[in-house]
DNA sequence: GGCATTGTTTAGCATCGGCTTGACTATCTG
DNA sequence: CAGATAGTCAAGCCGATGCTAAACAATGCC
């Protein structure tokens, strides 16, 4: 996988608790730094770091105009590590569907994990 | 939101590189302890550690019978992340969407920095 | 011009997190 | 039984990370 770097930073940048709280602020639309932080009772610096990370990670884009900084959200980051995570859960669950219908095939008992007795009979 | 803690231990847990390969690994199928670890040059104890954040996030669960432990993946962990981030995202995305309804009503002002031309009509 | 607003940058601090080491338990195998 | 295998637990090291303070820059407003 070469897009390996920008799912590590996408994760990394979705880590912290407060980054996530500002991608919910931003999904409602476009904010600049200073709102960003308003319901915050941290310095505006941290704030300023955090929007470096999540825009380093492809999360957010912002352009300054004037002196104010406006940040919208940007899809495509989220969408990086959405796929990451709904290709890894999809297999999974194409695996367990596949296990379910071969225990299903000739073993009608129950496939819960207490004692789970194996029948196999391959034809 | 309530599930704050269960978003906050998913995400710290799909933040680091190797607990996020130990989930692909896992998404092929259930494996013991030893065997996720094999390909990694770290020690037991470390997989051990990362194993326990997986499972305390619930995207791992996993059950020892003798002396091996066994663990699988839980898509129902996994649902956690890929549901905060959908959400975040589809909530900006029918913003986006709303917003060229809007611009292409009347008014073809450009309100996006690089020259967007929107010419929709809506009938 | 003078002052407030809005950020930006850097250095330092404190905490967190990943990893190792080493001691230990429990289970299998010959 | 002895020894190997598979995992667990606790302590500690050390680098990464979040936050602050402080100095700075650029813009807006009177």
């Amino acid at each position: 996988m070469l897009n390996n770097a920008a799912v590590d930073r996408v994760f990394h940048a979705l880590a912290e608790p407060m980054r996530r709280e500002l991608v919910e602020r931003l999904s409602a639309g476009p904010m600049s730094v200073s709102d960003l932080a308003q319901p915050f009772r941290v310095t505006l610096a941290a704030i300023v770091q955090h929007v470096q990370v999540l825009e380093e990670s492809g999360i957010v884009r912002s352009e300054k105009v004037g002196r104010v900084r406006t940040c919208r959200l940007d899809p495509d980051g989220l969408k990086v590590a959405e796929r990451w995570i709904s290709e890894r859960r999809s297999l999974w669950e194409r695996r367990l569907d596949r296990l379910g219908e071969l225990l299903a095939e000739d073993d009608p008992s129950d496939s819960s994990p207490t004692k789970s007795k194996k029948k196999r009979k391959k034809p």
